[in-house]
DNA sequence: GTTCTCACA
DNA sequence: TGTGAGAA
């Protein structure tokens, strides 16, 4: 097993991940969704994406897909479409919230 | 492969 | 809440 990476090193890691962007039939592959039904949530103002310069064909980071898969999870839970997208942009707010008051205290240890 | 729009369940 | 079909 390698050693316990730095901080700068997970810091780097997730600026990559950051950066990764597919298409919407990778999207629609690995999530098992059809490319149908992601630009429907997309127009309905669930999901958004980044169109690229060329062709404006849309283009979705790894944030993109945790958001699609946790509404498909409330959904299969019998969530409404408008409801689950409520809960999971909730779960994303608190989450930073919460990482950033986690980021403020970390400044002030030292 | 992707985009959009109109119609239909 | 989605799909199908057609056209670009």
């Amino acid at each position: 097993m390698s050693e316990h990476p730095s901080n700068e090193e997970w810091l780097f890691d997730y600026q990559l991940l950051s950066k990764l962007v597919i298409g919407i039939g990778e999207v629609s592959d690995i999530t098992g969704l059809p490319t149908r039904k992601i630009r429907y949530w997309e127009d309905k103002g669930i999901i958004q994406s980044k169109k690229d310069c060329e062709g404006g064909t849309r283009k979705y980071s790894y944030l993109d897909i945790k958001k699609i898969i946790l509404i498909q999870e409330l959904l299969a839970d019998g969530y409404t479409l408008d409801a689950a997208a409520k809960k999971v942009e909730n779960r994303i707010k608190n989450i930073n919230q919460t990482m950033l008051g986690l980021s403020k205290y970390l400044d002030q240890q030292d």
